[in-house]
DNA sequence: AAAAACCAGTTGCAACATGCCATCGGAATC
DNA sequence: GATTCCGATGGCATGTTGCAACTGGTTTTT
C-alpha cells in the first residue's frame, strides 16, 4: 500500500524501526549528552563527551536526529552563529529506554563506578523518578511552565551531584 | 590502570557500554528473534526473519554475539551439523530493554499493526510480565524447571497467538 | 582597530563494515 | 546414490566511520 515509505524500512516490527533509527554507535550518545548532560551547543557535544566523536560524524548524527524528530535545532538569540540543539517530546521519552539500558550495562558490563551511579539512582527511582526528569526535560527543551510541586534541584542535578560525589570520594585524580 | 581492558571502549559509562555491544543494526534484531520467535538454529533465523539478514553477517553476529556472553552455542544431540544457540541469563535480562523499546518504537514509529500488538501486551502486562517472560526464557534456554505455579501456554506462546489472531483479523494475505 | 579565539560545520581520504551472491564440505534424508 | 539440508566462508561492490585539516564567519581580547 504505502510501498513509498515502507521501501525505506526493512519491517514494520516496533525493535526494528527503533533499531534503524536510533541503532548505531553513536546517536544514543548524543541523546545521553543532551539528556544527562544539558549540552545544547554542537561544541558542547564535540568537546565535553566521554567518547570523542569526530565533528563529520557529530554534525551528520544531529542532522538525522533532527529528520527523525528526536531531536530540533533552533537559532540561539545570544549568538548568531550558534545553534541550540533541543530534545523533542519523542527524544524526552526515551528516558525509560535509557533508564533500562543503563540498568542492564551496568549489571552486565565492565563499568566505571563514578558513571554507573546515575544509571543505579535512575533504576532505583523507578518510573515515578523518569516522570519527574522528563517533566524537567520538558521544561528545559520544550519551554513548559514548571509543575506546581517543583522545588529544589532536578533530577539531572541530582544525578550530577552523585556523579561528582563519587569523584570525589575515589580521589579527584580521576577527573 | 587496567588499561589493557580499557583500551578495547570509549569509556566505562553503561549506555556507552551496551551501545558498543548491540549497538549496530543486526545484533538486537537476532537476539529478538531468539528470544520471541523461538528461533536457535542458524537456518531458522537466516530464512524465518522479516528482515532478510545476509548469511556472512548472521555469522558474524552470532559469534560476537557468543563472544559478549549474550548467548551461547552447543551441538544439537539429534544432528551432528546442527548448532544450537541459547540465550544466557545475560541475554535473558534484556527483556526489559525489548520491552521499553518496543514501547517507544510503537508510540512513535511507523509500526504495523500485527507486529506491534506485542510490543504492546509486554509494555501494558509491565515488569511481572516480564518477569514471567524471562522465566519462561530460563526454562527454555538454561534448562531450568519450571516454577511450580507455571501452567497453561507460556507468554511468548499468548504474544505470538495475539499476532496471528491480529493476521487472521486483518485478512490472511497480510502475510 | 587588529589579533586571537570561537562557532558550526565541510572536505578529502583511508580504513573498515555491510550487503549480495555464489559456493563449500560434511551430514541427513529420500 | 542423488538430493536436500547444515552452518558457514569468499569475492566483490558499495556504504559507513574516523581522522585531520580547513572554511567562512562572529565574538572576544588586546
Amino acid at each position: 500500500m504505502n510501498s513509498k515509505t515502507d521501501a525505506a524500512h526493512r519491517s514494520g516490527c516496533p525493535i526494528n524501526l527503533t533499531v534503524e533509527v536510533v541503532g548505531d554507535k553513536w546517536s544514543l550518545i548524543i541523546v545521553r549528552d543532551m539528556m544527562f548532560g544539558n549540552r545544547r551547543h554542537f561544541r558542547d557535544l564535540l568537546t565535553h563527551s566521554q567518547e570523542k566523536i569526530a565533528s563529520n560524524i557529530l554534525a551528520d548524527r544531529l542532522r538525522r536526529l533532527v529528520t527523525e524528530g528526536i531531536i530540533s535545532k533552533t537559532d540561539d538569540p545570544s549568538h548568531k552563529q550558534k545553534a541550540i540543539y533541543s530534545l523533542t517530546e519523542k527524544g524526552i521519552e526515551l528516558v525509560p529506554v535509557f533508564a533500562m539500558i543503563g540498568a542492564w550495562g551496568s549489571k552486565w558490563l565492565p563499568v566505571s563506578e563514578e558513571l554507573s551511579i546515575r544509571a543505579r539512582l535512575l533504576e532505583e527511582g523507578g518510573p515515578p523518578l523518569w516522570e519527574e526528569f522528563m517533566d524537567d526535560l520538558r521544561v528545559a527543551h520544550l519551554g513548559k511552565r514548571p509543575r506546581p510541586g517543583a522545588a529544589g534541584p532536578g533530577v539531572r542535578e541530582r544525578l550530577q551531584a552523585a556523579y561528582e560525589e563519587v569523584l570525589a570520594r575515589n580521589g579527584p585524580a580521576a577527573c
